[in-house]
DNA sequence: ACAACATGCAAGCCTGGACTTGCATATACT
DNA sequence: AGTATATGCAAGTCCAGGCTTGCATGTTGT
């Protein structure tokens, strides 16, 4: 289903991660975890964003690319367009 | 914070409850509980739904007008606008 | 080769939230 | 007035999921 779209941006945590890319795609775990820290307030392990990382990529939210032993990580708007299909929200 | 409108559609049976409601806007509680069992293979008891419904109402996705003994509810998509505005999904 | 760095894996804890159960309230009908 | 109908309230159960901890793996640099 696409359960996972709506479980992935449910968590406040995600959702500022997926803020965070768009700001500045590209980044990679750690750097994400400093940018969280100073600009969100965020004081989540590694493993804690890790695996958000994970369930926003299962939604395809976020796209990855793994180079030596750094994974760099980019925002995907797609999936979001199905919220705005599924319901009207007439202007 | 917005946290009640993504915590909202995050749950299936809510995101049922409001395709209902598109479907068929101003249905009661009681009206909502057989048309979800009918069309969409949920079998909450009614509480459930109310409860759902509360859930909904707090993040302005439903509005409810009392009438007598029923309450009748109503389908509101404005507040999903935040999400398509907050982050961009380029066509 | 060895150490520092970047990330992955797995198991356990613990709170939030979905759901049920039982009772209460309020409105309509006869 | 009494009964059926439509909904509300409150307490308790139970499980998903977010987080931590500890260790493993893989990569870069000296």
């Amino acid at each position: 289903m696409d359960d996972v779209l709506y479980r992935a941006i449910a968590d406040p945590t995600r959702r500022a991660i997926l803020d965070e890319l768009v700001d500045r795609d590209g980044q990679s775990l750690f750097e994400l975890c400093g940018r969280l820290v100073m600009k969100h307030n965020i004081s989540s392990s590694r493993q804690a964003i890790s695996q958000h990382l994970e369930i926003l990529e299962s939604a395809g939210l976020v796209e990855v690319k793994r180079e030596g032993r750094y994974k760099f990580h980019w925002f995907n708007g797609e999936p979001l367009k199905a919220i705005s299909e599924r319901w009207p929200s007439k202007e």
